[in-house]
RNA sequence: GCCCCGGUAGUGUAGUGGCCUAUCAUGAAGCCCUGUCGAGGCUUCGACUCGGAUUCAAAUUCCGACCGGGGCGCCA
């Protein structure tokens, strides 16, 4: 047997079928498997796309090279070219005999966390070995729906007009004070990492660029140790010009919901299967209530809300929606301004200044956006820093862009992970980011 | 930041003062087996987080450190 493998002709696993009988193909991947029957063994040869058999018959390979190719250890780079032969006994319908097998990496032993094993792995543990956990077709399936679901999203908002734009990540002033912000040593001054694109993407309204969006990660130094939070995210941030309030936003905000739910449903239904997990698309419009009517609500339900919304209320709120409207997503709007008042850049209610014109977005009990119309009269959003005792010359760079023509706007910012979380009922929100970082994990 | 809980082979676990030379599964090593697809059978290997204390005796009790889990607050 030649034990030299020409990688140029290599195929991926899923490109092969029963069709192509009798031809002579190559393979690569991970040595997923070996079950030694004695005469004969099959090794199976995983890569991204799928699995394919290997059959080795001692007979016809003899007894040196069979007995080679059963002794390489589990999870081991191998390349196979043999001749592909249908076969009713395979579940996939065909095996391949092999001619050539190359062994080009061997994989020590023991391997830190079972790729195929029967025993369940604590989700630090696998993160401690990320890439042999990203081996499992069902954490890999995570990660594919993650795709289609950004590669649905960016497909609306340019469908809907909007330019995608890149800001620095490095920034000298958060928008939303200094507690949850990392710094950092940039050159000899002090700087952050950015918390929110926020500032950025209300200067490029003063620019005229209309609408855009912004794909990026964001930091947040939050002492927050839940299954929803992160120390960085990935954000999808949007703002639109000329919106005649936020409910032009909402607007925005459920066609991406629609559109991008769809996308998934449409070409990741292998994946959703694999992770068995059923997904509806949300029914447009997404109802939308008022803070003070979700108060009610829970209140009837006999839930006290203690000022904001808690983590039971919302939870509580979530189930509500379910029976009531049959609404996974929905939502809050009109945040009263007392609870608002750190978002110094939030338009208030003009026809009640005791409440603003923001909104949540909430899916089954958890907070996926938030959003509004934002304050575009620099005189008022002046007022609404020194407010709260922040002082304007620290924003110069940002307002600036308030005082040679702003139109009015809005957006949201969305966390992609918050979406996937609730979308695959995932237990933990680390589950939908490759290399997630929390308080206490900075590696891998 | 606050409250509660935990740390036993590579992985997941049983064991709450002496019955522990520590259970089971998975895995690894070896042998048998020509149709496996969670292969099967037999044999073997491999662990009490670290430091201090109590006790005749500690995986088991106490203290500290480190690491982890759940919940809350805050948020995307």
């Amino acid at each position: 047997m030649n034990d030299i493998v020409d990688l140029g002709k290599r195929m991926e696993n899923a490109s092969l079928s029963k069709e192509m009988a009798g031809q002579t193909v190559t393979v690569a991947g991970w040595l997923q498997d070996t079950r030694n029957l004695g005469g004969i063994s099959f090794l199976l040869v995983r890569d991204r796309s799928g699995i394919v058999q290997i059959t080795c018959l001692k007979k016809k390979l003899g007894d040196d090279a069979f007995a080679k190719l059963n002794a390489v250890p589990r999870e081991s780079v191998v390349a196979v070219t043999g001749e592909l032969k249908p076969n009713q006994q395979v579940s996939s319908g065909f095996e391949i005999l092999p001619q050539a097998f190359q062994v080009i990496a061997e994989a020590a032993s023991p391997l830190p966390i079972g790729v195929i094993d029967k025993v369940g792995v604590e989700l630090d543990t696998r993160l401690n070995s990320r890439f042999m956990d990203l081996r499992k077709s069902q954490v890999l399936a995570v990660f594919r729906i993650r795709e289609l679901l950004i590669r649905g999203m960016r497909e609306y908002l340019t469908s809907q007009g909007f330019m995608e734009v890149t800001t620095s990540k490095i920034v000298a002033a958060g928008a939303e004070g200094g507690s949850t912000l990392f710094p950092i040593k940039y050159f000899e001054r002090q700087a952050y990492l950015a918390q929110s694109p926020q500032l950025y993407k209300q200067m490029l309204m003063g620019a005229g660029l209309d609408r855009i969006y912004e794909l990026a990660p964001a930091y947040r130094a939050e002492q927050s140790d839940t299954v929803r939070h992160i120390a960085e995210f990935a954000s999808l941030d949007i703002e639109m010009s000329f919106i005649r309030s936020e409910e032009d936003v909402m607007d925005t905000l459920e066609g991406l919901m629609e559109y991008s739910l769809e996308y998934v449903l449409r070409d990741g239904k292998k994946y959703l299967d694999e992770l068995g997990v059923e997904v509806s698309v949300p029914k447009m419009p997404f109802p939308r209530i008022t803070f003070a009517e979700a108060v009610k609500l829970l209140e009837e339900a006999g839930v006290m809300v203690p000022g904001d919304l808690d983590t039971e209320s919302e939870k509580k709120l979530g189930e509500i929606m379910l029976v009531r409207h049959g609404a996974e997503m929905y939502f809050i709007t009109k945040f009263p301004s007392e609870l608002k008042k750190n978002t110094f850049y939030a338009m208030r209610d003009p026809a009640n200044p005791e409440l603003t014109n923001y909104f949540d977005l909430d899916y089954r009990g958890e907070e996926l956006v938030s959003g509004g119309q934002r304050e575009h009269r620099i005189g008022v959003l002046i007022n609404q820093l020194e407010e709260i005792g922040y002082d304007p010359k620290d924003f110069e760079f940002y307002l600036q862009a308030f005082r040679y023509g702003m139109p009015p706007h809005g957006g949201f910012g969305l966390g992609i992970e918050r979406v996937l979380h609730m979308m695959l009922r995932l237990p933990n929100i680390r589950e939908c980011v490759m290399f997630p970082r929390d308080m206490y994990r900075v590696t891998p």
